[in-house]
DNA sequence: TAATGCACCTGTGGGC
DNA sequence: TGCCCACAGGTGCATT
């Protein structure tokens, strides 16, 4: 599942890749997957000129020439694949772009839940929503003491499930969540008011680092994310909670266990991250 | 108002 | 071997 640092490395290898090139062709395969109708879709994509490309949260914004951008989000089985036009056709390929220099910029996704968005560039942060979004935790602006105040304001709640709370921080899922609390040692389910200013801290510590290292490695393939040539990322074997049940912490070898929070796992080590509910 | 839980969807894997 | 069912997860929306 593609979350910051996937979604970053898939970023950095279009600006490799798809700046400068124009969109010859479209095909929409799946049209639920588009905010338009495909012919309205096409109209606008065609012809344009690929002219930079930005994340924001998990989301890739391509500018256009022609006064449109698109926002692609890949949720949970979503690609995007930079091939040559010869090159076979993956199953649910939902939109085929084709590029001036022989090759496809391609939308998979099995599951459907991702989306290829268009909308006038000027406002393409409404069309996507952005505005909602909290900070980015790799940029400048993202302080420790941001973050502190970020975490005064929500008293009430879980640990986990705000980390995942993109209105709160953008670009945490269900796997860095994990890792940042194995990280800075704090159960899942912690009640957020609880947490003294050192472990808020260790949070912090823990994004920033997780997130970077992720990068570094680009990023993690539990399940179908690639970057855009089609390579799997090298994050996974760094990994020290997420995906560990019944296997030994790597800190103190205890088994890590799961359990569900909402609808979704979470691993974490019962020794390390003990459920304390007071400072 | 904020927290919580479910539906969307399909591939995969376990159980029978 | 093949069928059935539970499960995986990001997000929007409904419910509490």
């Amino acid at each position: 599942m593609p979350e910051l640092p996937e979604v970053e490395i898939i970023c950095r290898g279009l600006a490799r890749t798809v700046i400068g090139r124009k969109i010859t062709n479209v095909r929409i395969a799946l049209p639920k997957v588009i905010n338009t109708t495909p012919r309205r879709f096409r109209q606008r994509v065609k012809n344009a000129i690929i002219r930079s490309i930005r994340r924001r949260a998990k989301i890739i914004i391509i500018n256009l020439s022609g006064g449109f951008s698109l926002g692609i989000h890949l949720k949970i089985s979503g690609q995007l694949l930079y091939a040559p036009k010869q090159a076979p056709v993956k199953k649910h390929t939902h939109i085929i772009f084709d590029l001036n220099n022989g090759y496809q910029l391609r939308f998979v996704d099995p599951r459907q839940f991702g989306y290829v968005k268009i909308g006038p560039t000027r406002q393409i942060n409404k069309v996507l929503g952005l505005e909602r979004f909290g900070p980015e935790p790799l940029e400048k602006s993202f302080t420790r003491h941001l973050f502190q105040e970020l975490i005064e304001r929500r008293r009430n709640g879980r640990i986990k499930p705000l980390l995942m709370n993109q209105g709160f921080i953008a670009g945490l899922g269900n796997i860095y969540a994990d890792e940042v609390l194995f990280y800075a040692r704090i159960h899942p389910l912690r009640q957020v008011g609880t947490l003294s200013r050192r472990k808020i801290n260790n949070i912090y510590t823990g994004i920033k680092r997780i997130l970077l290292k992720a990068i570094k490695y680009k990023g993690t393939s539990v399940d179908s994310y690639v970057e855009v040539s089609g390579r799997p990322g090298n994050y996974e074997r760094f990994l020290k909670a997420y995906g560990r049940e019944g296997e030994k912490c790597l800190r103190c070898k205890t088994t890590i266990k799961r359990i569900k929070i909402g609808s979704r796992s979470a691993y974490f080590c019962p020794s390390c991250q003990v459920k304390r509910n007071h400072r």
